[in-house]
DNA sequence: GAGCACTGC
């Protein structure tokens, strides 16, 4: 079973180019075990960053403006592309994302529509399996040529050139042609060529195909035809000798000649050129931290901070703040600012006029960094200095520097518009841009213009720090060195087709013949590191001892922590260790010893579309930034070196500088909810830095409208007020204090924290699946729906005294649990803040499924004939997730909590409901017509139709 | 009959 299922994971090949600037197309080459999908190509365009900001921004400098009849009709093929892009999306995830021993799912029309165009696709003569080596050779040689080519128009028409278009497709090729035409009226693009089929293929020239593809043929045959022995043979032959091949190559391949000779086969050994060296910054005396034998540990520690990069920089640096208002700092990685800034200011007599204030994007940083500044000035953690983060205050009368997460000053300022007690503000890692940060900008720039005593100072990383400056008013920027170690980065010569594969084969060539030290590899997601560590597993078993041992670590935020601390371990001698990481290595965690850094240049990023609602989450392209911060993991102990899986070119021509700021990708009902009852009522004018779009802020004004926290001058009402209280999505909030109403509030507060603890309640191992499936309908008894079910875990843990046994009895995270009651207890003593009284009625569930629908009313769906759901407002097509309690039941009508995009678009989290519950609660955004039943289909039963149609 | 990057309040 394994074996068959390696077998499917490495017939599996997915061709990543960059096309153009934040563009990617991904073209998979789905080998299914059936012909069909053998010889399809699927091409799909990831929504890059670019597009992304598009779905939710309206460019309409990007054509023109006078042209209403384009206009329209961009907007409605805008629409049909998005859908194309969807299903697209859809199909390729099916055939190769999930990995599984399974046909990829496809509709009856989809089927035939593959089978139609694979045989267009296909000659009659040439087999199957050398079709798609050539079609992977096609798409690597028109790929290559694709990197001069400007536009993707192009692209496209080659793509599906003599190819039978879907309606869609035609549509979509139609508005891309429109976009070009004015693109070239408007943009200066003569570079575009016809694509050229290469000379090797021409009619008759197929020459010496059997050798060209000879390891591709090999690789892919069917184990159960040649082989019967050892299925595995061949491959392990076959890995060995490419081993030994990268050995030879590496670093030491005359590029000429290559050229010369090109032979590609999948999973060549990787050529990586040596680009460029991201410099150390170090003094040459002050780099091994010196410990000179003091006497004491305090006096110590003070010799310590002495040698710190920034530490020549003290006097001027406390000049600097004292002449202007607003500093941006830019201190490298390990210039000791977050500790010493901080203390300078102590030091010089700021904090007698007021609290230092220093934020951190993290709860962690937050601890560590206070309890290390503490230790360095000889008090008390919680005394002079202390922390303040969720759950967590460890700060007193006394504390004078407090470090503590971006959120929680947002939240202070709810209660001290002013910042009153503070004389300084330090926004430290400000170049991450959370979406706290970038609040917390606008706001404290505002304060700064009537409190010319306030000080500020932001602190970034090198990239972005003129655009910090321009937004203050042109703050001087202060240069402070780090200490870091040179990386190396080496480049590919030529884009890599599948760079799952050429992770895998780049670590071991790093294993093989580059001298001792950890690797980190950077992936997307659980799924990718579970398939890489499974192949890298394999691979080197077949090895025996012909190398050292290979430690393989994955490490993502949803691993068990007792799973996650291996990573930390350190790595016996004369073994490796390599890490599979999302990205959570990026700025979470840091590994001692990693000395290689291989980055894919992936990575999943969240995007909010504020027309539908809808989020998703995708894989991007990282940017610029990013690649910088990931080389820089491996120079932290020593010199590095950084094998990036792309090219050069890619780098500096296709990545975009910066990622796009979470506050551009987000869902803002809670800014705007936040920002409201700060008293800030112009949205469209606040100075953000850079600003959402104007779409997403109505989308959220309508949004909290429609939930009464806003009056119809925007205004915020008695009922937003409450909400804004607590840390919630506005939703979650509103369900709360509905719950006053229904008398169920302590029922609703522990389903609100076990929602927003997110997915990762029920743990679900791959071993053991059916088991945990059992324990979880446990929960579900009586079709009560998802978040009934969520309060039954809840209970029932309560009841065990909070039992961790009982956690593992029902394969339920206790991880998760804990945080849930955690929040469950801030929104205990929330709801005294505003006046809710602790209320509970267990029996009646339909008390609690009013309170969740004054909430989520938004949020509600009908089944239709077809047994998928529709949305009542904004109707779109939605299916209740399977995980869902509710998944064979199907009620008529039904709330959700979320809807994702995934395989298709699923509602999360689903209860039943009355449909003349929607009038009841919401008479604003409900009439009768909505929920009434047109004539051709039954009403719903029970007694919702009398009082319906009256 | 699917699959969830990462924070944070």
């Amino acid at each position: 079973m394994l074996m068959m299922k390696m077998m499917i994971i490495t017939k599996f090949r997915v061709v990543v180019k960059f096309l153009r600037k934040g563009k990617l197309v991904f073209a998979r080459s789905a080998l299914g075990r059936k012909e069909k999908a053998v010889t399809l190509n699927i091409l799909l365009q990831a929504p890059s960053t670019k597009e992304n900001e598009r779905h939710v921004r309206r460019r309409t400098s990007d054509v023109d403006n006078d042209d209403d009849d384009i206009e329209s009709e961009e907007a409605m093929l805008r629409d049909q592309e998005e859908r194309a892009q969807l299903e697209r999306n859809i199909r390729e995830r099916d055939a190769a994302g999930t990995r599984k021993l399974t046909e990829p799912k496809l509709s009856k029309k989809d089927e035939e529509e593959m089978i139609r165009r694979s045989k267009a696709l296909e000659d009659d003569d040439t087999s199957s399996l050398r079709k798609v080596s050539r079609q992977v050779y096609l798409q690597k040689r028109r790929d290559q040529k694709l990197l001069e080519i400007r536009d993707d128009i192009i692209d496209h028409e080659y793509i599906f050139e003599g190819v039978k278009l879907t309606e869609a497709e035609e549509r979509e090729l139609r508005y891309k042609k429109k976009i070009y035409e004015l693109a070239k009226e408007h943009l200066d693009v003569d570079d575009i060529s016809e694509y050229k089929m290469p000379e090797a293929y021409d009619q008759d020239g197929v020459v010496n195909q059997e050798k060209r593809f000879a390891a591709a043929i090999q690789r892919y045959r069917d184990p159960g035809a040649g082989d019967k022995m050892n299925p595995f043979a061949e491959q392990e032959a076959w890995e060995e000798h490419q081993i030994g091949k990268a050995t030879l190559k590496f670093g030491s391949k005359d590029k000429k000649q290559a050229a010369d000779d090109y032979q590609y086969v999948f999973e060549d050994g990787i050529d990586f050129i040596k680009e460029s060296v991201m410099d150390g910054i170090q003094d040459e005396d002050a780099m091994p931290p010196e410990s000179p034998g003091a006497s004491s540990a305090k006096s110590m520690l003070q010799d310590e901070r002495k040698t710190l990069p920034i530490y020549p920089y003290r006097e001027e640096l406390l000049q600097a703040i004292n002449d202007h208002q607003v500093i941006v700092i830019v201190g490298e990685t390990g210039s000791g600012k977050t500790t010493q800034i901080p203390q300078y200011l102590h030091e010089a007599g700021y904090t007698k006029r007021g609290k230092v204030g220093c934020t951190q994007p993290r709860r962690v940083a937050a601890m560590s960094v206070s309890a290390r500044v503490a230790q360095e000035m000889g008090v008390k953690l919680g005394h002079e200095v202390g922390y303040s983060i969720r759950f967590e205050d460890c700060t007193s009368e006394k504390t004078v520097l407090k470090y503590m997460t971006d959120g929680m000053l947002l939240r202070e300022f709810l209660g001290e518009p002013d910042l009153a007690s503070y004389s300084v503000v330090m926004v430290d890692e400000a170049h991450e841009r959370t979406l706290s940060t970038d609040i917390l900008f606008g706001l404290v720039k505002d304060i700064a213009r009537f409190r010319k005593d306030l000080k500020l100072l932001i602190s970034s990383a090198t990239l972005d720090a003129e655009k910090f400056s321009d937004y203050f008013d042109s703050a001087p920027i202060f240069k402070i060195p780090g200490r870091r170690y040179p990386v190396d980065i080496h480049f590919t010569t030529a884009p890599e087709a599948d760079y799952i594969d050429a992770a895998i084969v780049t670590v071991l060539q790093i294993h093989v013949i580059q001298p001792p030290g950890d690797i980190l590899v950077f992936l997307t997601g659980q799924e990718e590191i579970e398939t890489v560590d499974e192949i890298l597993k394999h691979r080197t078993r077949g090895l025996g001892t012909k190398i050292a041992e290979l430690i393989i670590c994955p490490i993502y935020a949803n691993l068990p922590t007792e799973l996650q601390a291996k990573i930390f371990e350190p790595t016996p001698e004369g073994a490796r260790k390599v890490v599979l990481a999302t990205n959570i290595a990026e700025t979470s965690l840091t590994i001692d010893g990693i000395k290689y850094v291989v980055d894919p240049g992936f990575c999943k990023i969240k995007s909010y579309n504020p027309r539908t609602g809808m989020e998703s989450l995708l894989v991007n392209p990282i940017s610029k930034a990013s690649a910088m911060q990931r080389a820089g993991r491996s120079g932290r102990t020593g010199p590095g070196k950084c094998f990036r899986l792309y090219t050069a070119y890619n780098y500096h021509h296709d990545l975009e500088d910066n990622t796009v700021p979470e506050i551009q990708r987000t869902n803002l009902a809670n800014v705007v909810l936040t920002l409201k009852s700060l008293g800030i009522h112009d949205l469209v004018n606040f100075d953000f830095m850079d600003p959402p779009p104007s779409e997403a802020l109505l989308k959220a004004l309508e949004q909290l409208f429609a939930l009464s926290a806003l009056n119809s001058r925007g205004e915020l009402t008695k009922v937003g007020r409450r909400m804004a209280e607590f840390p919630l999505d506005p939703m979650l909030s509103k369900m709360i204090v509905a719950s006053e109403k229904y008398k169920c509030s302590e029922e609703v507060i522990s389903i609100a924290a076990m929602l927003s603890v997110g997915n990762s309640i029920f743990y679900r191992p791959k071993d053991k699946q059916v088991h945990a499936d059992n324990a979880r309908k446990n929960f579900h008894s009586g079709f009560v729906g998802d978040h009934i079910a969520l309060l039954n875990v809840y209970n029932c843990w309560k009841e065990t005294d909070f039992s961790t046994q009982w956690c593992y009895e029902n394969y339920i995270q206790v991880r998760s649990m804990k945080r849930a009651r955690d929040i469950r207890d801030q929104l205990e003593g929330l709801l005294e803040r505003v006046e809710i009284e602790p209320t509970s009625n267990p029996g009646d569930l339909d008390a609690i499924k009013k309170a969740i629908t004054s909430g989520f009313f938004h949020h509600s769906a009908k089944l239709q004939k077809s047994g998928a759901y529709r949305t009542v407002k904004n109707p779109q097509t939605v299916h209740i997730h399977p995980s869902s309690g509710l998944a064979e039941y199907h009620p008529r009508w039904v709330i959700y909590h979320e809807l994702v995009l995934t395989t298709k678009e699923y509602m999360r989290q689903v209860i039943e409901l009355k449909p003349d519950w929607l009038v009841e609660i919401a008479p604003h955004y409900y009439q009768l017509k909505d929920v009434e039943d047109s004539g051709t289909k039954k009403l719903p039963r029970g007694e919702g139709r009398a009082e319906m149609t009256q």
